[in-house]
DNA sequence: GCGGCTCTTTGCGCTGGCGCAAAGACGCGG
DNA sequence: CCGCGTCTTTGCGCCAGCGCAAAGAGCCGC
């Protein structure tokens, strides 16, 4: 199977490289698959690569001592994941699992290192990149310190039906299996809040939801929570 | 007055440079003074400049509207201001205030662009400074969701005595005039909160705190907190 | 050295959200 | 198509932390 020359074009991280650019790029890469569960590397590991998954869905998560999992990204095709260990030669702050079976492109860090020296515009598009992390970051952490677990739910719904959103005739569907834990992992709240919100929303026809499956029914009514404009 | 060549000299932002390099940096900033309490740019704004703050304090934090306030970074001497946005073209995600009388200086974002393509060190530099605000965030995000009131407090603490402290007789002195509200504005609570978890510490002589003033007495029994290890 | 502003403390009542426990629903694999 | 493992729901009791209100303390400027 050769490499998907067109997503690699439309990845954030080679946008603007010309033609020839593009083709030293695709000619380092090592294409791999990771079944879903199996883990990508564990936070604190000194990693030797940088990844761009092609296909499948790729979590990034922190584990506590105490063995609670907070969700830190979750990346789809196109998206890059070990970007800051590979640039930094800093141990990984995160650990990387599969959620469906996925397919991934990696380039040795040196490797993709020298095509920046080359190439600078990758250093610029790795700046961008890093930077839309920090504001999304900086966004959660406003909300998780200013607001009730509702909207910060609401919101995290509004985040994945952005990235990850698929229309479908009842809705837009969270194309992605989620569980309640997991959507509590991304909000900060616990399985049972998470999902007796769900319910209460369910009720309310702004959402429809089954095992691990979420559809947005009402978009504007999910805003609407999440901006608190109800009353 | 010169521009403290010294300081820049250290900076993370131009670590590395050879000195003609920084010549040619240190030709193009301009200085300023912010008196303490002025605003240096609000969140949204488009930023046409960076800064690095010379002396002083400078507060990064975002404001809900409902008027909550969120501080997200306390820059001291030799940190940048604004790196994000100057490289970027995007409006800034934060706004900025001195905290202390602060001295800074400033690049035209175009001029320091221009310095970055020919000095590449300028850019790995940039992301080894972004780099280290998505772990400090991600840090965040995770203590926010799965720790106490009390062990973020005490992590906040910390971490502001591992930057901006100052041995004292007494002990390690926050130096930076840090009110209970800023301190729940770090932490994620509220002004009482932090007063009265403060108060406690104070009993157990692990504190000992006055009027936007903390010293850290037993530093040792702060990291006990911090990581859960009391019982 | 006085007045006033701001910061801090603390009593009190309240509630949002936690988390156990147990029952129910779903769907995969054999 | 049956059984089992996993995910979801919900009753229930509890408490950490919130936030008002009011008093107290500290500091600055005149």
């Amino acid at each position: 199977m050769p490499p998907p020359t067109d997503l690699i074009r439309q990845t954030p991280l080679f946008r603007g490289l010309d033609d020839s650019a593009l083709r030293s790029v695709i000619a380092e890469a090592r294409g791999s698959r990771l079944p879903a569960g199996n883990i990508l590397f564990h936070q604190n590991d000194a990693l030797a690569r940088l990844w761009v998954v092609t296909a499948g869905r790729v979590q990034l998560f922190q584990l506590t001592p105490e063995g609670h999992q907070v969700i830190l990204h979750i990346a789809g095709p196109g998206q890059e994941v070990g970007l800051l260990p590979a640039l930094t030669d800093a141990p990984s702050p995160v650990s990387a699992r599969a959620v469906e079976d996925s397919s991934l492109l990696a380039w040795r860090a040196e490797d993709f290192r020298a095509l920046m020296r080359g190439h600078p515009q990758l250093g610029f598009n790795a700046i961008a990149i890093l930077g839309e992390h920090i504001r999304l970051y900086q966004d959660r952490i406003r909300e998780l310190t200013t607001e009730r677990v509702e909207r910060r739910l609401a919101r995290t719904l509004l985040r994945l039906a952005k990235q990850l959103g698929k229309r479908t005739p009842e809705g837009v569907l969270i194309d992605l299996p989620l569980s309640r834990q997991n959507l509590a992992e991304m909000s900060g709240t616990t399985l049972y809040t998470a999902s007796r919100i769900l319910r209460g929303w369910e009720d309310a026809g702004i959402v429809s939801s089954g095992r691990e499956r979420v559809v947005i029914r009402s978009p504007h009514k999910l805003v609407t929570i999440a901006e608190d404009l109800q009353r």
